[in-house]
DNA sequence: TCAATATATTGATATATATCAATAAATAAA
DNA sequence: TTTATTTATTGATATATATCAATATATTGA
């Protein structure tokens, strides 16, 4: 196993949930797991494909969609290491529910669901740790979906950028990895709406973009637009 | 306990979930357990509030909504017996992560969760059917994130007459329950959208409105229509 | 280097949809 | 019954936002 921060990873189980294994559980894993490479733009998982595995995103980055009526698709999180995602559908049709795409190179590792499910029942700690992740995921669902409804597109596109910078990336200018379209993705609205906002963001001063760098002024500000608007 | 049909409940445990459990399981649940009894309108959980209890739903009608930016409210679903209501939230963070109330006479039983955790940690099947449930939960709200934000009124309104018909009331002519603006909640859209769609779907034969019975005439048309806009 | 493609920008227009407003019908209260 | 209140209806208007279009800039490939 390679510690955190190390370069190259193989399924070395850093997600929080990994830590209610013992030695022998993940010995266990080892023997069921498949780890896999992709490149910027590759898909991991495809909504409506069967779901067979849980995935430790080990390397890289990713992003998690569901793909909506026409061609349009909403861009529910970023993904990064480590991170435990369990396809939701496991437990009811086996299909999964949203698609999982590498936007840097990647490494992910797949690990048959058999074994998973083998801990679930038999190490208590391991199950409470797999409730807590998908209570995290339906709580942060829920959100979004109010949230992507009731407000306008400028305190949608303030929240996402909030989002990278806080959550995400966690640095406050920060480098954008995916397309400035791709942030109507996750905010819901056009790519020409992106940069009309965006520019009017920074004619205020609240923000600076130079290129991909993202520079946030003004945070206080653009969380109180995320709310009032 | 009684069967299902019966007109008085007291704590059925008819949910499907509840199959997974003992007789003696059954009676640890019995001695955690708290029956309330609600008016239409009454809250039986609220959004932020602390969860402490899972809730099983034995009689009357109610819904699930999620609180918006504004006064806006987004009814997630609406509920019919038996139905066992885990709060998320009760894994991660101890608060509910959308409201329940109830919208005819209705009856609850509220479980402690330390109990439900208890049958969670020892009993296989039990652990199962609760992940089951978590997960359709989450894949429901998947696809009605997307749902929501990809489609127009026109659809998402007929989407909704389809789920009443076919999943909630489950009969073709149905007496709605809800107000007619409360479907404006479900699919998002002001009262008066509602209003006027509806007629606009009547005056085409689609559906049949007198007072509040519904009466779908082409539901082949209106799941077409639900899909394609 | 030059062409070709993708990305960014901005204006004009179209359109979905909310909001406001006025009134009608239905229901409840007195 | 008469009044008051809620629910329903419909039109006019305002507005958020997408779409279309034109062009500019940057990036890539030949």
């Amino acid at each position: 196993m390679s510690k955190k921060g190390e370069e190259i990873t193989d399924c070395n189980y850093q997600a929080p949930i990994f830590n209610a294994l013992t030695k022998s559980e993940m010995s266990l894993l080892d023997s069921h797991r498949i780890e896999v490479r992709y490149q910027p733009g590759e898909i991991i998982f495809k909504q409506g494909s069967p779901c067979s595995h849980v995935v430790s995103f080990d390397e890289g980055q990713a992003m998690e969609y569901v793909e909506g009526a026409n061609k349009a698709r909403i861009i529910l999180r970023l993904i990064k290491p480590p991170e435990f995602i369990s396809g939701t559908g496991i437990f009811s049709d086996m299909k999964h529910q949203f698609s999982l795409k590498a936007i840097v190179p990647s490494s992910a590792c797949f690990i048959e669901f058999g074994s998973i499910k083998e801990l679930i029942l038999k190490n208590q700690a391991f199950v409470q740790a797999y409730l807590k992740n998908i209570d995290n995921s339906l709580k942060y669902s829920y959100y979004k979906l109010s949230s992507l409804t009731s407000k306008y597109q400028l305190g949608r596109l303030s929240e996402t950028l909030l989002y990278l910078a806080n959550d995400f990336y966690e640095t406050n200018p920060f480098e954008l990895t995916i397309s400035k379209p791709d942030l109507g993705g996750m905010s819901n609205m056009s790519k020409e709406s992106v940069y009309r906002l965006l520019n009017e963001l920074e004619k205020d001063g609240i923000i600076k973009i130079e290129g991909n760098l993202f520079t946030i002024f003004k945070p206080q500000r653009l969380a109180e637009i995320s709310r009032n608007s």
